[in-house]
DNA sequence: GTGAAAGCGCTAACAT
DNA sequence: ATGTTAGCGCTTTCAC
């Protein structure tokens, strides 16, 4: 029965080992300025004695944290969860440690959680959403260190940026539609407005409706995001009650195009002979379902992986680093146009 | 134009403010040390300053991170998204902060995880099943601060546990369609060995089907883990090829049901009056697909607030604290069976 | 290859 | 209410 009273540090397995604390660091740090044999040791003592190396000191004393602040809207949306697992592995990988914060879609949540997430001293920043708080954005400006906004592509990044116009990928969406012959349009999306995704997401709609003469937009509102697919479902009834002729439904996500297509098929309409429906995000509901979700894919595990990309390289060299890379999603049509 | 070349520490305020280090220090700690005339003062010049509180510093002090390490198989799954946001909402409210590890269900990336994440110095570790490797279970063990497995509840937890018998829970599902009148029953699932999940269902399935004398077990491989719907879909196949005669197919998880589901219905087949179907987790999905799916309730949100809630009471007194908490899961009927 | 001293930025403990 | 001293556990010097 071994006493946890205090724990094990250096001095302790120095002192085991008959050497020095800094050949203990040594042995944990450079495999170069400690012979191998004398290191093998050391480790087996502090293996034996339970050591566990204390990253907060080290930190402080290296002015290094090893972390990576992330925020997004939510965590439970299969396509952010994609980016951050991808973020995540890729920064494990050069061993840093990702903090991650969800803002809910709530500007004041975003400002609060960077303050918590900037005393931890993180060495980059990834947010997600080029829309920010006027608090925020003055903790983003400030902050010292790299900043990647993901998702988004604003004109004028604070930092950096990784992502895609959410408009222009809408018109194409809208124009594809729009040569598959359909006439009569219409909008499913959410009404928050601290989502900027969604909010570009229609006014793209809006723009795409316009450039191809398809009369004024159909626009129903899902309620607030996250936008579920049960709200995709009530939004469609509206939309049905609302606007009885349409003949396109474009949705906000996959999610909200799912939840309205079996809305749809429950009052028994034929899809897509009598309604054809898009999605958006290429989410795995979208390829299972019947029929599947025509979408626009925007490669949501590349996001993280260039996001983090970027990162290392701000970490290793800040000026050779492009501002904004645009993902550059495109159009998969499927069975439901 | 201001340099960020040394970041401002407190000596820096105090100096400014006229005031030592200890009334900055206060001056973010008690309220009740410092008159509330100098601490705006000090906190105002802070502000202007631009200066952040470096908590790696006050950590180190302290020997209090504020830190909760948790890991999760997979955070791409919105039972796993649900539990650790209800988690981190709680602990956020304690001011604590997750640190979120992926295992993606192998045992030595557990291990190496729980390595790494113990030298932050985590102030509790939540870790997503009750089973690990030999490595992992050591370093739960010695690890000296408490520990909570979820989403399972071993015999003998290493701590303490939040979660259900995933066995019992599927011999319950297994009842409902008996008494349903179902009598050729099926399972699909994955085969990963570390999925202790999986595999307690997958046993709990054996176990129901063989107390309600339907004969031998008809299984069915899903492939790996996460078992995605595509998976579930590719799997039908296999079964209708394998066991033609089956009346009802229950399935490892909702997501596996539906891909489940939508193959039979391209098939033809009605449900559930050609063929039931059975879900495990109540995702969203079997609330919204066509027909909706019977499911098993498992409360993923409130294992991450009840093992939030077990987290502070750990820390706040070690010893008046329950070692297991069941969240007793239940069967929800729906029109696929 | 190895060790001693100094210090990272903060706060507990003890002054006053 | 406010200041001084010491030190958290590690690593960067700079010796040898």
């Amino acid at each position: 029965m071994k006493s946890a009273k205090r724990p094990v540090r250096m001095a302790d397995i120095a002192r085991a080992a008959g050497v020095s604390v800094m050949m203990v660091s040594r042995a944990y740090r450079d495999g170069g300025s400690v012979s191998e044999e004398k290191r093998a040791h050391i480790l087996r003592i502090a293996e034996e004695m339970g050591y566990v190396f204390d990253a907060t000191a080290a930190n402080l004393r290296l002015n290094r944290t090893g972390f990576v602040a992330v925020t997004v809207p939510s965590i439970n949306n299969a396509n952010f969860a994609d980016t951050v697992r991808a973020l995540g592995d890729a920064l494990a990988r050069e061993g840093l440690q990702i903090l991650l914060a969800n803002t809910e879609y709530d500007p004041d949540a975003e400002a609060r959680l960077l303050d918590q997430l900037l005393r931890r001293k993180p060495e980059a920043l990834v947010v997600t959403g080029g829309d920010h708080g006027e608090q925020a954005r003055k903790l983003l400006q400030r902050a010292g260190v790299p900043v990647v906004e993901i998702w988004d592509l604003p004109a004028a990044p604070i930092g950096h940026a990784v992502g895609f116009s959410n408009s222009d990928a809408m018109v194409d969406l809208v124009g594809h539609f729009a040569r598959a012959g359909y006439r009569r349009l219409a909008f499913i999306g959410g009404e928050t407005p601290f989502d900027s995704r969604g909010r570009d997401r229609r006014a793209g709609f809006i723009r795409g409706v316009a450039q191809h003469g398809l009369g004024p937009p159909r626009l129903v509102d899902a309620g607030e995001v996250p936008v579920s697919m049960s709200a995709g479902a009530g939004a469609l009834a509206q939309l049905l009650a609302q606007y009885p002729d349409t003949d396109a439904v474009l949705c906000v996500s996959d999610l909200v195009a799912f939840g309205a297509m079996t809305e749809a098929q429950r009052r028994g309409l034929r899809i897509p002979q009598d309604l054809a429906f898009g999605g958006f995000g290429n989410f795995e509901i979208g390829r299972v379902s019947l029929p599947q979700i025509t979408t626009v894919e925007v490669s949501a595990a590349q996001i993280g992986a260039r996001a983090a990309r970027l990162v290392l390289d701000l970490l290793a060299d800040p000026a050779r680093a492009p501002a904004r890379i645009d993902m550059q999603p495109y159009v998969i049509a499927r069975g439901s146009s």
